[in-house]
DNA sequence: ATGACGTATAATATACGA
């Protein structure tokens, strides 16, 4: 199996972009966030054109996360159980079961400043989708735009950083807590340079610098983690005119390997 | 060259992003 996470920054805008690299990169599960369209204006037939089901969850101006699969598409849930908001919940996640794994898409919340209350939130989201992680089991995956940096190999200068979100301790820690419950962070490797980058800011020629983040991540139970064979970031997804400011992570088991 | 911010909206400025 072929998965792959992708935050494409507007599914509306960047919907010539998204045909051409679903036909060139074919994944069987495509986890999508920020598509900032509400589920009724999802492009599902033109997804559906190339073989895809679709499982979308959208507000309209932000965020917004979906699923699409060629392998099928069940048990949808939009959310999960004790999702915080903002006082509302957001949509921030997307859950179905594709080709015996369970995918769960995620938009976790930026949090802006450690000072801002959108950090605490950030921080009783993370809380509240571990809280429903840890009532399931079987093959999992939960990928998406995680908005933390795991260590500070993970941001292209640390130093730039120092005060910022996305790389606290606390920030850290909910990650840690998500991996204490079995999941495995499935860390690809780059096309280009010496660390896998997901994430460049459009601003003042960052992505040529190779001045970025790894902040898109998949966290994949034992079993499909131990059945990955390669993962690798699609920097060329990054260039060119009209990309996203972050590139796909994409994933592929062991063709023997069922679940 | 990958090439110097982009997206969305009750819009001609503002919110948001990380």
């Amino acid at each position: 199996m072929r998965f792959a996470t992708w935050n494409v920054n507007s599914v509306k805008a960047r919907l010539p972009r998204l045909l051409e690299w679903l036909a060139a990169t074919k994944p069987d599960v495509l986890c999508l966030q920020e598509t900032k369209v509400g589920a009724e204006a999802f492009p599902s037939a033109e997804v559906a054109e190339l073989g895809y089901e679709t499982a979308a969850y959208g507000q309209g101006r932000w965020n917004g996360v979906a699923l699409l699969s060629r392998v099928g598409l069940s048990d949808v849930r939009r959310g999960f159980d004790g999702e915080p908001g903002y006082p509302d919940p957001e949509a921030r996640a997307i859950s179905a079961t594709c080709g015996g794994i369970r995918f769960t898409s995620i938009y976790v919340p930026n949090g802006r400043t450690p000072e801002d209350p959108h950090y605490v939130y950030k921080l009783a989201w993370f809380a509240g989708l571990r809280a429903a992680l840890a009532q399931s089991s079987g093959p999992a995956v939960v990928a998406g735009d995680f908005n933390v940096a795991p260590t500070d190999d993970d941001v292209w200068d640390p130093g730039v950083f120092v005060g910022a979100t996305h790389v606290t301790p606390p920030e850290r820690r909910a990650l840690a807590d998500l991996r204490e419950l079995g999941f495995t962070d499935v860390v690809p490797r780059p096309m280009k340079g010496d660390r896998p980058f997901t994430y460049w800011d459009y601003r003042a020629g960052m992505f040529h610098q190779n001045k970025g983040m790894r902040i898109d991540l998949v966290y994949a139970t034992a079993d499909v983690a131990s059945a990955v064979r390669d993962a690798v970031v699609d920097r060329d997804a990054r260039k060119g005119k009209g990309p996203s400011d972050h590139a796909p992570v994409v994933v592929d088991t062991d063709p023997g390997s069922v679940f």
